[in-house]
RNA sequence: GCGCCGUUAGCUCAAUUGGCAGAGCAGCUGGCUCUUAACCAGCGGGUUCGGGGUUCGAGUCCCUGACGGCGCACCA
């Protein structure tokens, strides 16, 4: 084998020749004394702007208006002695560039083909015409880079897969309107979640989410140090108990929009780091939620469409507009098994019922348990329309306060839409010393080994035995509500969803 | 955590029983003053995810690891 004269391999030689050229290229204009980066360029008007100002130009007119543009170079056409390319903003407005020999001269049409490659962004200037084909340009009399790009865009025709989707958001907000379309949805959805409540005279806050126990839900959290306590800290897994301390202290209508995490299973609706609204409000009950949470959905499905209509991905459309069906837990399976499901159902009933339909149970397992977990199995997954699922057996929701009128039941809904959980409300327990007993009980589960189980915060218990409201609690995924809305899944209604290293 | 499927050019994907790794777009060279995923002619581009094995010969078969998708479990 002969002896290469070649210098020996480096990072450059191993790279792509794509990116080898784009390099080459960027050295070239530093060569000759051109920046690839400028500070700035003169630019005069958005695309938008251009397109806004002339909306109905016949093919092939001239307006006299000389305007100075930039943007990404989408496409690309040259021909001898007339290129084309289609430069885009960071909306997605589009506007054609045109330079012609005639105007630029052969060295600028020679520079613009030999540099300028997809991807780059542009500076375009010169008069705002329209081709022959009628399509709206800026016909050059001169061209500056304003950035070079030196890795190749993806073919814009096909979809990326789902990974580069997610690892590589940026690429995916270039080439997928959908992608762009989402980020403005939510930040839409964001807002009028605030604006409605504000409406209503809630005030927002923000509570820790370092937390030195962890409480309010139960669900295994993230650990984490903070050397300077040299303690351990949890990430929080709910807002809910520092919210619950505002309620106390006077903050009647009270609202949170954050991150929480949870150390738990991912899959399609599940992210460990997940946005949540939670809402509580004095004097208010979990009907009350009800139709607070209804509201809010409605108002944000009016904010992105327009309409409580809502448009999936996959182009079905869906009504949430009116009043929504609340049904309790007990009638909701009792429709789907076909038989009468009760607070007195025998418990061997149950299980005979669990067994013709395959579901299975855990020995240890209430009455209540077992009800629960035959919605979970059998008519979660089939209330499509947006649902209010309410009256919970206390054995299932431990924290919450007894229902007014039937002391097995707990006052508290799930709202299911498209089959899965969007939101859950109570009417808060706010009895201080009833409080006490039921952490205590968490805490003997913790103990006995349950990494979910809430841990006693005597500072939150303090903080009830000065006297907290009557008072209803909501808490909505945002991420969920999202899907809720486009039909999309959980990683798509996340910017930046957590992957493993690459 | 368990099971099944997948990973090939910059991107999206092919490759028959184990027998010369291909296509479209993108790139490079040349041509073209009205293109719209432009067109015409030509050319280059690969650690077939990593490691090990079987075989005359492995993208293909076996073992192992990484990453991803789906299902189950857990969960909102």
């Amino acid at each position: 084998m002969a002896v290469s004269t070649e210098p020996p391999p480096g990072p450059e030689a191993e790279l792509p020749e794509q990116m080898r050229v784009r390099r080459a290229k960027r050295a070239e204009m530093l060569a000759e004394g051109r920046d690839p980066y400028p500070v700035a360029v003169p630019r005069t008007h958005t695309l938008r702007e251009v397109r806004a100002a002339h909306p109905e130009l016949g093919p092939d007119t001239s307006t006299g208006d000389l305007v100075g543009v930039s943007g990404r170079v989408m496409f690309l056409r040259n021909t001898g002695k007339l290129c084309f390319a289609t430069l885009r903003e960071g909306d997605g407005t589009e506007l054609q560039a045109m330079l012609s020999l005639a105007l630029v001269g052969a060295e600028e049409l020679a520079r613009w083909k030999s540099t300028v490659d997809l991807g780059d962004h542009v500076f375009v200037h010169g008069e705002v015409i329209t081709s022959r084909r009628g399509e709206l340009s800026v016909m050059a009399d001169s061209w500056d880079m304003a950035a070079k790009a030196v890795r190749p865009l993806p073919t814009v025709h096909n979809e990326l897969s789902e990974e580069t989707r997610v690892r590589q958001r940026y690429v995916d907000l270039i080439v997928r309107p959908q992608a762009r379309e989402m980020v403005q949805a939510r930040a839409t959805v964001v807002r009028s979640l605030r604006s409605t409540l504000h409406d209503r005279s809630y005030t927002e806050v923000e509570t820790p989410m370092l937390q030195l126990q962890h409480g309010g839900a139960t669900a295994r959290p993230f650990v984490t140090h903070a050397n300077a306590l040299d303690t351990d800290l949890y990430l929080r897994i709910a807002p809910e108990l520092f919210l619950k301390r505002c309620v106390v202290g006077g903050i009647e209508r009270v609202f949170e929009i954050n991150r929480n995490f949870r150390n738990e299973g991912i899959d399609s609706s599940h992210s460990p780091e997940f946005a949540m609204l939670e809402a509580y409000q004095a004097y208010a009950t979990y009907a009350d939620m009800a139709t607070l949470t209804r509201e809010l959905v409605q108002a944000s499905a009016r904010a992105v469409f327009g309409s409580t209509v809502v448009r999936h991905a996959d182009g079905s459309e869906h009504d949430l507009g009116g009043e929504w069906r609340t049904v309790t837990l007990h009638d909701a399976v009792s429709e789907v098994v076909g038989q009468d499901v009760t607070l007195d159902t025998p418990i061997e009933d149950l299980r005979k019922l669990a067994a013709t339909h395959d579901v299975e149970l855990k020995d240890s397992w209430a009455a209540g348990e077992i009800v629960l977990e035959l919605f979970e199995k059998l008519v979660e997954h089939t209330l499509l329309a947006p649902t209010f699922v309410k009256d919970y057996p206390v054995e299932v929701r431990p924290l919450t306060r007894r229902h007014r009128s039937e002391p097995r039941l707990a006052e508290s809904w799930d709202l299911t839409v498209f089959g899965f959980e969007l939101a859950t409300a109570y009417s808060e327990l706010v009895d201080p010393v009833e409080q006490r007993d039921r952490l205590y009980a968490q805490s003997l589960l913790a103990a006995a080994g349950d990494v979910e189980a809430m841990q006693v915060d005597e500072d939150f218990l303090r903080a009830m035995e000065y006297g907290m409201p009557p008072t209803g609690g909501m808490g909505m995924g945002i991420d969920r509500l999202l899907m809720t809305l486009t039909g999309l899944g959980i990683r798509e209604t996340i910017l930046y969803p957590l992957v493993r290293a690459e």
